[in-house]
DNA sequence: ATGCATCGCGCG
DNA sequence: AAAGCGCGCGATGCAT
């Protein structure tokens, strides 16, 4: 298989930018164009080209793609203009970007430049290039040449990039790379535009007679000062509550806060239709997000920008201005967007859910055998938790007991407080209970998981040591390693990769040292929990990348949101797709024997109708 | 005009 | 001793 390093370069002007506008917006306008690409075909001299539209064409397809590994930093880009612009379609996509964001972590600064001068491979061009606004014909030769030059700099140096980094990294991550490129580059899911334009016009008329109800202008709504000026004047006690960034006294006028949602149910009605106004727009996602899938409708099929690596614990996360990993799917009606994403025609869509396998994860991972082996028998574990809390027989537990055992399940693995437990109850489920009783919940779970607070703990003293600079493991099976180099903290991963806690340091405080590492916004706290909760996310995120590699073998992924992967099986087999599917998301890699996963799915043309 | 910090809110 | 966690986007308010 060739290597082939490419980097195109493009028109663009004041106003189509990709600082301005989306990729899918860019590549997909009237108004771009290829002014040239560099191509380094494996260690040959790297190429230049530039001509018109069909001159790059034919040049293009003198090369092998079709038995070729393509690599560009940030290659959603450069691979996307290779598939829609020349009807390319290499064997497999890399990315530098991707690697160096998974290598030396999300908060590094993933420019070329930035990774370039990290390895010493050379610097990126300085000169000011005169391009913005200049078609390829606006170009004096010289100026070409010169534009040239700094392209084959940037694939040489691309090219450098990946050697170094490319040589150590996990195969398998590189194919992960290579399928998340893949749900933008090659779209195929279809949007729905009629249920867009309705559903728009629905969630504006919807916004709009909230505000009517009020009689007041939507910006006063909308600014925190002038609502509360508006509430003032019915003689309203303004709810405030501390910052939890900055520890100043704010507005509490969020939908969770206690104070707020008590003015939900104020006397002076004027008052519940400005807090009703409030809450109905304060939200804008439902409608931008509707306008930016009835604009892309308008261009084609929907590319799904997914960002490989984007948290420490190497999720992935939403891009290009489209999150598709936050779409809403709660409430009546909440639907609509999804149910716009189609299957394209002759295909059905097949949504795989892993079922809680973050508490599945945690249960292996601290050797909580009993609940492990719950999971494994199936047994509704949220019932017995509940079961345990409330004394009761597993077949009596209430429909509000066994919510109770669920949150503990879910939130109290990772050290949750009773304070915080109550809180979480009543802000999901509106169930009240005493700070006692929270307090008591809590150490029935705490007493019942035992194995789980040892790991916390367990997780602690690697803190301890990783700020002494030595190494270790634990965890069931010695799974989890950690190092240090210098002052970052690393916990070595089984794929190969590892979560980073750069620049650990810590405080002495009165009951030991807090710790904390330094993230792109300033420094985070860390402790046992904490951590405990990354590893788990970061392990869950690793089994179920192998089983995404498993489906794409036969199916086409269009997309993953953390614990669900979502693909196309052609209409005819569609039963024997989702149970192929269903069998790949059961998968147990080999690092984790007895992990005990389960899964469901559901299909339909559309993915909001996946049940 | 543009960038940054903060908050709220959507998902997991 | 105890502390649930992970994202991205949009709006506002304020600084440049």
């Amino acid at each position: 298989m060739d290597l082939i390093t490419i980097d195109f370069e493009t028109y663009y002007d004041k106003d189509y930018s990709l600082r301005k506008i989306t990729t899918e917006e860019y590549i997909r306008d009237d108004r771009f164009e290829v002014i040239g690409l560099a191509v380094k075909v494996n260690n040959d001299i790297t190429e230049w080209a530039s001509g018109s539209h069909e001159e790059i064409y034919e040049y293009l397809h003198t090369f092998d793609w079709a038995n070729s590994m393509v690599v560009g930093h940030n290659n959603l880009f450069d691979g996307a203009i290779l598939g829609w612009h020349f009807d390319i379609h290499p064997k497999l996509f890399g990315c530098t970007l991707c690697i160096a964001r998974a290598l030396h972590g999300v908060e590094v600064g993933g420019s070329l430049a930035a990774v370039a001068k990290r390895y010493s491979v050379g610097a990126k061009g300085t000169e000011v290039l005169d391009a913005i606004g200049k078609r390829r014909e606006d170009f004096s030769a010289q100026e070409l040449d010169a534009y040239s030059d700094y392209c084959i700099n940037d694939v040489d140096l691309c090219y450098e990039l990946f050697k170094l980094m490319g040589k150590s990294f996990p195969k398998k991550e590189i194919h992960l790379i290579d399928r998340t490129l893949r749900m933008f580059i090659e779209p195929i899911l279809e949007l729905d535009k009629e249920l867009l334009a309705d559903h728009l016009v629905d969630v504006k008329r919807r916004k709009q007679s909230l505000l009517d109800a009020t009689g007041v202008d939507k910006k006063d709504l909308m600014s925190n000062p002038k609502f509360a000026a508006l509430l003032e004047a019915e003689g309203v006690d303004v709810p405030m509550k501390e910052s939890l960034t900055t520890g100043k006294q704010t507005y509490a006028f969020a939908k969770t806060d206690a104070g707020f949602k008590a003015l939900g149910q104020h006397e002076n009605l004027h008052v519940q239709a400005l807090v009703a106004a409030r809450l109905g727009t304060k939200s804008t996602l439902e409608e931008t997000r509707t306008q930016r899938f009835i604009d892309i409708a308008g261009r084609g099929a929907l590319p799904v920008p997914i960002r490989y690596y984007a948290a420490h614990t190497g999720r992935w996360g939403g891009d290009d201005k489209i999150n598709m990993q936050n779409l809403p799917s709660r409430g009546v009606d909440g639907k609509k967007l999804k149910k716009s994403i189609t299957a394209p025609e002759g295909y059905m869509l097949v949504d795989c859910d892993s079922s809680q396998i973050e508490a599945r994860v945690l249960a292996w991972l601290a050797n909580q055998q009993d609940l492990v082996d719950a999971f494994d028998k199936g047994e509704d574990v949220y019932k017995h938790m509940a079961s345990d809390i409330y004394g009761v027989a597993v077949e009596d537990v209430t429909k509000e007991q066994r919510f109770v055992g669920k949150t503990a399940i879910l939130g109290a693995g990772y050290g949750m407080g009773a304070q915080r437990f109550k809180e979480q109850l009543k802000a999901q489920s509106g169930v009240v209970i005493s700070l006692d009783e929270s307090r008591r919940i809590i150490n029935v779970y705490r007493d019942k998981n035992w194995k789980i607070t040892h790991f916390w703990r367990a997780c602690q003293n690697m803190l301890v040591e990783m700020s002494r600079n030595s190494r270790g493991s634990f965890g069931f099976l010695n799974t989890v390693k950690f190092t240090t180099t210098g002052l970052d903290g690393r916990v070595h991963l089984p794929n190969g990769l590892y979560m980073r806690y750069d620049n650990l340091d810590y405080e002495q405080g009165e009951r030991g040292p807090e710790f904390n590492y330094m993230t792109r916004k300033g420094r985070n706290r860390i402790y046992g929990g904490k951590v405990t909760e990354n590893i788990c996310q970061a392990l869950a995120r690793i089994i179920i990348g192998e089983q995404l590699l498993l489906i794409s073998k036969k199916y086409k992924v269009t997309m993953t949101v953390h614990d669900s992967i979502v693909c196309a099986v052609p209409k005819k087999e569609v039963k024997q797709g989702q149970a192929y599917i269903e069998q790949c998301m059961r998968y147990v890699p080999t690092w984790c024997k007895g992990m005990p996963l389960d899964c469901e799915s559901g299909f339909d043309k559309t993915y909001g109708g996946c049940e």
